[in-house]
DNA sequence: CCTTGACTTCGAGTACACTCTAAGATGTAC
DNA sequence: GTACATCTTAGAGTGTACTCGAAGTCAAGG
């Protein structure tokens, strides 16, 4: 067995976020994830604070945001505080964005509900023929 | 000059629906639109009713729709109206899958809103120390 | 000690949706 | 009628974001 652990293996890790052991691998790999550190052997133990950054990471990835935005993001984020400015209006780009994408979304919705009630009816028109 | 036109050049349609030629091209090719009819040679000419059914497929994309699913779906349109029940489901299970996407963008809007009010109130801060 | 299995790196492979190119035919303008 | 632009097809190439595989290392259990 092991000890008490309060870090994560990738698998764990992997678990815990939502994405596979490969691709927190590759985050690692392209920078998007800080090198994770390695406890008492060669392999990874993943800290709660990099599973609330991953968890970031994959919310930054659900709105849109392309992994060269994000790398730019955690590249800004390495930089410390005077970075701060940068990371604002990269999330009010991205708030704007994601806004622009929601109405286009409802719009767009609109029209599938339209065709569904259009062929709900006639759907329903033929069964009551055929009885 | 031309006769006039009723019908439209690949590359008004792909003015049209905010396509490229190409695109229009491969679409057909992959089945997603109908042969389109060549008047007086061999050149694609759109009708406002092929022009109807790209738009409405470039909703369908923007909605998420996977090309797959949309070669799917105009090939249950060509089979004619007894499909019209498995269409009907498609675009249902479209819907509920738009909504559900809907309320993920709101959720992560509202994460990304809170990180703006805290860097702004950082931000707005060091503005002040500055001066 | 030795097997088993999970970890490692890093480069190759995959899926998706276009996007472009080459080679040839055809139409339009002078 | 001869440039020149624009169309055609089929197939190759691109960008994005993973996803997998091979080959090697390491650690615990029997």
């Amino acid at each position: 067995m092991e000890f008490p652990k309060d870090r994560l293996t990738i698998h764990e890790a992997a678990e815990a976020t939502g994405l596979s052991a490969h691709t927190l691998r590759y985050y690692e790999r392209i920078g998007l994830i800080h090198p994770i550190d390695r406890e008492e052997n060669t392999r990874r133990r993943y800290t709660e604070e990099d599973i609330g950054w991953i968890d970031f990471l994959t919310k930054l990835r659900a709105t849109g945001m392309s992994i060269r935005d994000m790398q730019r993001y955690a590249e800004l984020q390495r930089q410390g505080d005077e970075t701060l400015p940068q990371r604002l209006e990269m999330l009010k780009a991205l708030r704007d964005q994601v806004e622009q994408h929601i109405d286009e979304l409802h719009e767009h919705l609109k029209l599938v509900q339209y065709k569904i009630e259009i062929y709900g009816q006639i759907v329903a028109q033929k069964e009551l023929e055929k009885s």
